[in-house]
DNA sequence: TGAATTTTGTTCCATTTCGCATAAAATCCT
DNA sequence: AGGATTTTATGCGAAATGGAACAAAATTCA
């Protein structure tokens, strides 16, 4: 309703759109979030966009084109996020603040705990979806990657005991974040993860 | 169709029973399992199982009620399997046969890897619906507390380093239960997920 | 001012989905 | 054999769902 589009982009030639595209976007990954692909109607998303079915179209293609371009800027913002903070600071300091910011996604101020939206919503479909399920397998076989890298440069800075596998722990990091996962979506409070995350890098770290 | 009631049961009055409701109940779990639960529409159960939805509707109430059951069953034979795995051996047995079993659970010969049911379909619904939430939240406890105890069995028996944390170890055996979960509906062939588990344990036995 | 262009908003259509009502079938009991 | 009982099978109806057509609105350009 309100949304008003930034006079960023070189406006066209007809009427002017009444939506923020980025907007609207997340605001349908929300939806999604909520209550999963299958779960989410286009009249939901229309209710929650505020866009009416046609719009929607127009602006993201049917339904499965909506959800993979969800998908798609959930993985871009969540290695963003991951990639910052991982640089810097101690091993330990590092993975603590990459669950930390996890668990500042997973858990947001007024709505009800979420938990990832990839393990919400992306691996129902996965086990059908061949292109989903591509999508999801990249994304873990980056994070794992993430996670190898600052594990290598630790142990390189001598902070890593000797003789730890760093394409072991990074699987376990990896491992960390999807219980934090999990469990905020089957009701864990954020307090408690964050006792996870404390003792998972406790054993990672040696 | 082919489905016969074993004689088992002192069958009542009326006309007997064409579909063995165990068999059914079975059936209806894979095809959640597949779709996810959202997914499934009670057409979609009524074809796996052979029966119309009047019949499923008597049998098993609405497709919530279906669902309940499919779930809390699962649980159950998870945690029979998990026990039986879990008792004997070393640790490193141990743990090796229960990752083993999970992964006999989410492989199977002709059909394409689902992973694990919960992960599969559970945890997209477990935010917005307290009860599945709260089936989802007491099966990660309960997984939690059977590794603990097996843990503290093998720290009694002098298997595990000193100073090591049952409780902690326990949560990192659940992480790996987890990523193998996810992992597999991702994609990930039955081998990578059998070294993930190697990997892991070797981390939690020291 | 008026044509061209792009988006919006309404409406319709075919299909799916789920619950329910009702008839038909198969068995037990007298 | 016939009634009672229980299940199966068919079909109806209301609501939801996804797609598309079409007119109205808002802007740019000539």
């Amino acid at each position: 309703m309100e949304q008003n589009s930034k006079e960023s982009e070189a406006r066209g030639r007809g009427r002017p759109r009444a939506y923020d595209p980025e907007v609207a976007l997340q605001r349908a990954t929300e939806a999604f979030w909520k209550t999963g692909y299958s779960g989410t109607s286009l009249d939901d998303i229309s209710a929650a966009t505020g866009m009416n079915r046609p719009s929607l179209r127009a602006a993201f293609g049917d339904k499965h084109a909506l959800y993979l371009k969800a998908l798609g800027e959930y993985w871009d913002q969540k290695f963003v996020t991951l990639g910052e903070a991982l640089s810097g600071g101690t091993l330990k300091e590092a993975l603590m603040r990459a669950y930390e910011a996890a668990l500042s996604i997973y858990f947001v101020d007024g709505a009800r705990p979420r938990g990832c939206f990839v393990v919400g919503t992306a691996i129902t479909e996965a086990a059908e979806d061949a292109e989903i399920q591509r999508i999801v397998a990249a994304g873990f076989r980056r994070l794992d990657a993430g996670f190898e890298a600052r594990l290598r440069a630790a142990r390189e800075a001598g902070e890593l005991k000797v003789g730890a596998d760093p394409e072991t722990l990074a699987m376990m990091a990896t491992a960390t974040m999807q219980t934090i996962a999990l469990r905020a979506r089957a009701g864990a409070d954020r307090e408690e993860l964050r006792d996870i995350a404390r003792k998972a890098v406790a054993v990672i770290c040696g």
